[in-house]
DNA sequence: ATGCGCTTGTGAACGTGAGCACAAAGTCGT
DNA sequence: ACGACTTTGTGCTCACGTTCACAAGCGCAT
């Protein structure tokens, strides 16, 4: 996957990185600074500053030297390369536990997503109301996308059918796919999937966790072995 | 951040895709699998098979030219080498709908992490029980942290009080922190700390799906001047 | 034993990303 | 009008990560 695979694409990295750029830009717009430094932003961002002015020089010149960056222009600016400027139409499938609390969130709606369309398998659950919304049949699943012009699918089913629920997704139209289950989803090169998973960034924290643990008990051995050595 | 800090280390994106493996091998098991070639086990991972077996080789030589990895064997050494040997006791702040959901999901548990302590500001929640557990109001963190030996902190509060809930973990012992707020959050150096995103990924895939309809209007554009120009 | 076929483990080449350091370019006070 | 000061934008270097390609090693059939 070469990352700037077209010319003037924006790293892949980059990307990434400018939707923290955008909070902390938000952030400093309701706290009404009219203009902030690559520093000051950086530091909000938790970024090194030569890093945000790299990554923001790939957008445009946007800054003015000597002064900063102005708040209000440059959170348009990185709305609009991020595609925050229209309205993403997005279904949920599969309402459990997580599907829940997805479709109730505020956080995705007040940054240029909507969700417009909620699936589920279980009887119980259609033609129930979630987050004012009704929770349609997986049948009605491939219709709408279609008539709803739907681009973005979450998936948070059980990991089984996640796959079934993808290939239905992507034949309806859907791509890009969010997905929440723990399987690895094989899609066509044109679709994108990101997924999130939390088991993944706890064993990551785990590994560290262990390893400090091993080191610390290494310290207590060479102390130990300093020791048995004697005072000299 | 230099990756590989110390002499044997494992480069940090070979730590990010073992739980990855982890699982494949896992579900490879289930199906009762002896052995996996690194092609076969890399598509199941949805990796390169030369990344793979690079990747298992940093953990050791545990394969055999000729024939495979041992599906059992590698699981344990995998294991081992991510600390899921041990459980891992968790607390959570923060029991809306993320934390409910995250409390009562089981594949936390099965991955050696158990969620010992569940703690919530609001009257109405404390002393309530969420999946066998109960909740504990704010000023018991601390308290609960110490006597559990908890290492591992999961923070699902709204953002504005993350950085405090943050703060009160790190001193009360909590040396990893898994943050689900859409907060930046600062913390010593020894303390590692892991965000789960859900509004960043989503801004990718729109910057994504964005480019893909310009690439395709460009298309058409050009499709447009070509029959403009007529056809020779 | 020996050879054949298969799969691992890794050296080497390449591509991507991070960060330093500084010239270029602007502002602001005088 | 000018100089001092501030901050951007970027060339360059180095580190990290990915992928190729193949020799080394193992099992199995003969
Ligand atoms: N709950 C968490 O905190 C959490 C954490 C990490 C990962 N996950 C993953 O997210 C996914 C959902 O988790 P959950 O806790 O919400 O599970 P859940 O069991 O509470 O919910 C699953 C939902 O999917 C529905 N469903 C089942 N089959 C379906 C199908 N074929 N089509 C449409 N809907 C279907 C079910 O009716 C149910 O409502 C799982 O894959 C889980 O592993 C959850
Ligand atoms: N729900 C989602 O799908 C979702 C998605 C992405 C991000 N998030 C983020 O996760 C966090 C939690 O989301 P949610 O939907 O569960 O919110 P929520 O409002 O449902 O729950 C927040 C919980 O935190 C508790 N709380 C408030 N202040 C506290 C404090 N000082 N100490 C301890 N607990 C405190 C509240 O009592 C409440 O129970 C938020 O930061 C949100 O932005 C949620």
């Amino acid at each position: 996957m070469p990352a700037r695979a077209q010319g003037r694409g924006i790293p892949e990295a980059t990307v990434a990185r400018l939707p923290v750029y955008l909070r902390a830009l938000s952030t400093l717009a309701e706290d009404g600074a009219g203009t902030v430094s690559s520093e000051e932003l950086a530091t909000a961002a938790g970024v090194n500053s030569a890093k945000l002015r790299k990554d923001l020089s790939y957008l445009g010149s946007y800054g003015t030297r000597g002064v900063g960056y102005d708040v209000d222009y440059l959170v348009y600016q990185v709305s609009r390369e991020l595609g925050l400027t229209q309205d993403w139409p997005v279904v949920i499938v599969g309402l459990g536990h997580l599907g829940h609390a997805l479709a109730n969130y505020g956080g995705f709606a007040s940054r240029g997503f909507a969700i417009r369309a909620l699936v589920d398998a279980d009887p119980e659950l259609v033609d129930q109301q979630i987050a004012g919304l009704r929770v349609h049949p997986l049948e009605a699943l491939e219709d709408l996308v279609r008539r709803l012009g739907i681009a973005i699918g979450v998936i948070a089913t059980p990991a089984p059918v996640a796959q079934t629920i993808c290939d239905r997704l992507v034949s309806a139209g859907v791509s890009s796919i969010l997905n929440f289950a723990p399987v690895v989803l094989a899609v066509p090169d044109e679709v994108e999937v990101r997924k999130v998973d939390m088991s993944i960034e706890l064993q990551i924290l785990a590994f560290h966790e262990q390893r400090k643990l091993a080191t610390a008990a290494l310290g207590d051995v060479s102390r130990e072995l300093a020791e048995a050595v004697g005072p000299r």
